[in-house]
DNA sequence: AGCACA
């Protein structure tokens, strides 16, 4: 028995059906309205909304066969067509009986969106782009981002389902703005529903995911993929390796960085056994080696894609090193063993490679630092740009303090007293 | 402006 495969898609006239089939809709077209529209003729008692590749196709269905034939029939004659929101929407029996009344989480209001990126490029909108798109209509909770088969997908939460509708309201079907995107980027829609999630849950900051309620959340060792280095561990699931030895390389250097300047900002969170410098691609790095993987973990996520010093100068991106002891060979000007008995070492050369001030105490250490702030958030410049962690507020240190204890003897050498430095000590 | 479901 074939009775229904052979039946064409649509037709010109459709046996009747209390199911109607409407389309040329207005943009995010309710229920109510669909109902509103179908009440002269009868009892609408189911709908369907967002049908359609464009989703501005919808389904409502009467009570009773005869009062959609009544609606059909009313707008085949008239000279007003029927009409949402001023726009002409066409109607036709629909090639189904009843509407398969599956609401869809996405149908049902929530303060959580369900965003998915359209285009070539959907990929390239950063998770710092789609806060500041989202945000224009209220204060974004949180955002998670991941893949699908969908695509390029992310999960908006905001505090409640009015500000949520607002935005899908305003963004569903709408273009990222080119001024958002980088030059090269294409294209980048977005499409919008509610998911049915209320409360995110956001156990890292990442270039994954972002809890903007929370400044104190940790940071995902692969939060920050500016240098392209990390891009393990997203969901916070799964971490690179942690070290005692940290590399550090260091962005826009356009101030010399000695070793004593590494000595003193990574002693800051521990006592520093060796560091080595090298150039790598045009640019500096270093590794520090700290005696355990705790101090380095400290100094890493209080450290990393902050600047030592103020405007944006030398910032620091740092990755867990592979290396666990370093072979120091000779203590000069680019590397130091500070575990030696006997370091040949000099006194610290002058640091006078301040471009504001000509000494050193521009940059003090992080870690809670309270003798010589000269800058409101005691000497680290916020992150700028990309990788901003959007904390910052209400003068708390976002990160720990390192154990006061074994920051404050340096090796036999005792050359520098950490106290000149500003070094973390105990609060007043 | 032309038929949904995950």
């Amino acid at each position: 028995m074939s009775s229904v495969s052979s039946q064409p898609q649509f037709r010109y006239t459709q046996p009747p059906s209390k199911v109607l089939h409407l389309r040329n809709l207005p943009w995010e077209c309710t229920e109510e309205e669909l109902i509103e529209l179908g009440k002269p003729f009868g009892t609408v008692v189911n709908t369907k909304c967002n049908v359609g590749a464009n989703r501005n196709q919808a389904f409502i269905e009467f009570e009773d066969l005869n009062q959609a034939i009544q609606m059909i029939s009313y707008y085949a004659s008239s000279s007003e067509p029927a009409q949402v929101r001023g726009k002409t929407v066409y109607l036709q029996y629909s090639n189904r009986q009843e509407i398969v009344n599956n609401k869809t989480t996405a149908d049902v209001v929530g303060n959580v969106l369900l965003v998915t990126v359209e285009g070539e490029d959907a990929r390239m909108v950063s998770i710092d782009v789609l806060h500041l798109v989202f945000s224009a209509f209220g204060f974004v909770h949180k955002i998670t981002t991941f893949e699908k088969t969908a695509g390029y997908q992310a999960l908006v939460q905001f505090s409640d389902e009015e500000t949520a509708t607002s935005a899908k309201n305003a963004l569903d079907g709408r273009s990222i703005p080119r001024y958002l995107l980088a030059e090269q980027v294409g294209q980048c829609s977005l499409k919008i529903t509610y998911s049915a999630h209320t409360d995110l849950t956001v156990k890292f900051q990442s270039h994954r995911s972002r809890d903007y309620t929370n400044p104190y959340l940790p940071i995902a060792p692969s939060a920050i993929d500016s240098t392209g280095q990390v891009a393990v561990g997203v969901d916070g699931k799964k971490m690179e390796p942690e070290s005692n030895v940290l590399l550090a390389s260091i962005e826009n250097m356009q101030y010399a960085v000695t070793l004593d300047v590494l000595h003193m900002v990574f002693a800051a969170f521990g006592d520093v056994q060796k560091i080595a410098m090298f150039d790598k691609n045009g640019g500096l790095q270093a590794l520090i080696q700290y005696k355990d993987v705790q101090t380095a973990v400290v100094a890493k996520e209080a450290l990393e894609g902050h600047c030592i010093y103020d405007g944006g100068f030398c910032k620091l991106h740092i990755t867990y090193s592979r290396h666990t002891d370093l072979s120091i060979k000779v203590n000069n000007d680019r590397s130091r063993d500070y575990t030696m008995p006997n370091p040949p070492v000099p006194m610290p050369q002058q640091l006078g490679q301040n471009p504001y001030t000509g000494n050193p105490q521009q940059y003090h250490a992080a870690g809670g630092s309270h003798q010589q702030q000269q800058s409101p958030q005691g000497g680290w410049v916020q992150p700028g740009g990309q990788g901003s962690m959007g904390m910052g507020g209400g003068g708390h240190n976002p990160y720990m303090a390192p154990p006061s204890s074994s920051s404050m003897h340096y090796g036999p050498g005792g050359h520098m007293p950490p106290q000149h430095y500003g070094g973390p000590g105990p609060m007043h």
